[in-house]
RNA sequence: GGGCGCGUAGCUCAAUGGCAGAGCAGUAGCCUUUUAAGCUAUUGGUUACAGGUUCGAGUCCUGUCGCGCUCACCA
């Protein structure tokens, strides 16, 4: 879109002309620096602190932030301004600033609007600490006004009259959102003290954080379906990364015993209140550990992660309590469908038999299914919206986890985990297959199993790994964490949307 | 992809098939301690888009687009 084909609202228009009085008069309305000595914060703490004491200056400060209200009063301005630590009042009289500059601001500043503002704090006689005004200017002039209306603080909590509440909005113009709801803003501070703590766990923990491709040749280590882009000068076709998996074990080939990559995946699937098509996921390696080893590791560090970020690990999550402190609950996942399906697996050995006893307890059974989707069916729809306490489900179907080493003496099942809680699965873990012999085998199964066209689950054969497994892989465990959905859990998130800053929305030609 | 619901002023929302409205924001004023300031006046609409039914459509019907919930799919 171009100047000329814009379209400005009249709210805009007169915006605009505000903006162009302001260049008028040589009221530079972008300068390119601003002079900020304190932040409101500290602005009011330093007034404070030397109210009362005898002999000792008047706090001079320049602020700096958002106008978020004004009150006009003749000869008198009352205003907030926002900046990152929250808000102060100025206090601007003609006396002070003169008429000319009073009427200026009255006319041509507007709410939304940044600036910065000179003076000596003070108490008003209501009694707020606020900044008298001297002198000010524009640091940023909004031409379009931001959506909120008006905020009220009541015994010191903010209470929004009106506000952005549109999702759809508030999505696609995240700016807006962020600008007008602290609490969004909150979101996403607690978000990042999510991944400090994390990192911070495993940095103790002697893990070293490595980065690894993105973009790959072949995809591998979970099952979904990958997005698909191009390399022009290569003429080759590339795959976004579904999983971090095959290349950080292949770190532990080289010696690196612990490592650890936080990171974007990409899985070309459905959309929904738990899954984005991009999203950040936790993986970790760990040599000589096994799954046990893991599903300790895994209590500690969600404990530990709730502490550093809440401050306790009881939790509430939507209105349920839930307590994240260890031990967490621990059932094989077979038990655990015979307690909350009724199903005995071990009476169903082969995929027709689960499927009739599935279909006799009234669930949809898909009778082309391989006997471990079958089961992982029942996992999700049955048995996962009932682990509200965090939940270890252990020993998987050996045909759903073509990574993961075989439970001894029983070549059906893997010693892998997964974890729940809040009716969410949080993450994926298991002792790492590390025989090159039989990792080529289960990629053959896989290959036999589902068919490369039209399953989404298909897992193509990874050479490169197999020749890194080959030069010998200590024994290891794995594990992975959807860091979104434990970002949803500690902000008391209901959609992972809310705790992604730009969530994928369908694209619009008018937005 | 299926089902259900929603889309009206910058924001939040009204409007039985019968003149498209309110609060806040905006604009013009009054007001020297306000804080949702107050008071007076006032501007602002292709009712998402395209068709249809009707004397008359924001409202009913069809299609399209977008969003939400949900099912399917999917860690």
């Amino acid at each position: 879109m171009t100047d000329e084909d814009r379209q400005y609202s009249p709210l805009e228009q007169t915006r605009l002309e505000k903006l162009k009085r302001l260049q008028a008069m040589d009221h530079e309305p972008y300068p390119p620096r601003a002079e900020r000595t304190h932040t409101s914060r500290a602005a009011i703490a330093a007034f404070e602190a030397a109210e009362g004491k005898e002999g000792v200056e008047p706090v001079r400060a320049t602020l700096a932030g958002r106008i978020r209200s004004t009150r006009l009063m003749g000869k008198l301005i009352f205003a907030h301004i926002e900046d990152g630590e929250g808000r102060v009042q100025l206090f601007l009289r003609s006396n002070d600033v003169g008429d000319q500059a009073l009427d200026l601001f009255k006319k041509e500043f507007d709410l939304g609007d940044f600036v910065q503002a000179s003076g000596e704090m003070f108490r008003t006689k209501t009694g707020e600490v606020s900044l008298k005004v001297q002198s000010f200017h524009m640091l940023a002039k909004a031409i379009t006004p931001l959506p909120a209306a008006k905020d009220e603080e009541i015994d010191g909590e903010v209470v929004r009259h009106a506000a952005l509440t549109d999702p759809e909005t508030r999505y696609r113009q995240r700016y807006a959102d962020l600008a007008v709801n602290p609490d969004v803003r909150q979101i996403f501070k607690t978000r990042a003290a999510v991944l400090r703590a994390l990192r911070q766990f495993l940095d103790e923990r002697g893990f070293l954080e490595v980065e690894t491709p993105i973009l790959q040749p072949l995809y591998g280590g979970a099952a979904a379906r990958p997005f698909i882009t191009h390399h022009n000068q290569l003429h080759q076709d590339l795959y976004l990364r579904i999983s971090f998996e095959l290349y950080l074990k292949r770190l532990l080939v080289g010696g690196l015993e612990r490592v650890y990559e936080i990171g974007r995946d990409f899985r070309n699937e459905g959309v929904d209140r738990t899954h984005n098509p991009e999203f950040t996921q936790l993986e970790f390696y760990m040599a000589y550990a096994d799954y046990n080893d893991v599903m300790a590791l895994t209590e500690q560090m969600i404990a530990f992660t709730a502490q550093q970020v809440l401050g306790a690990t009881a939790i509430t999550y939507q209105g349920q309590a839930v307590e994240l402190a260890p031990p967490w609950r621990r059932m094989e996942l077979k038990d655990g469908i015979l307690e909350l399906a009724g199903i005995d697996l071990d009476a169903c050995p082969d995929a027709a038999s689960l499927a009739a006893a599935m279909k006799v307890k009234g669930l949809a059974a898909d009778p082309t299914a391989p006997r471990g989707k079958l089961i992982d069916a029942l996992l999700g729809d049955v048995l996962q919206p009932t682990l509200i306490q965090p939940t270890i489900l252990y020993n998987y179907p050996r045909d759903i986890s073509p990574l993961a080493k075989n439970l001894p003496g029983d070549p059906t099942t893997v010693e892998r985990f997964e974890f729940f809680i809040a009716g969410m699965e949080m993450g994926n873990a298991f002792t790492e297959l590390n025989d090159p012999l039989e990792q080529e085998q289960r990629f053959l199964e896989m290959g036999r199993a589902y068919d490369a066209e039209k399953d989404e689950d298909y897992q193509p054969m990874d050479e490169d790994y197999l020749r890194a497994m080959r030069y010998g892989m200590p024994p290891n465990g794995g594990f992975g964490l959807g860091v979104d959905r434990l970002a949803m859990l500690l902000a008391n998130q209901p959609n992972i949307r809310e705790v992604m800053l730009f969530p994928h929305l369908r694209s619009r030609e008018d937005a």
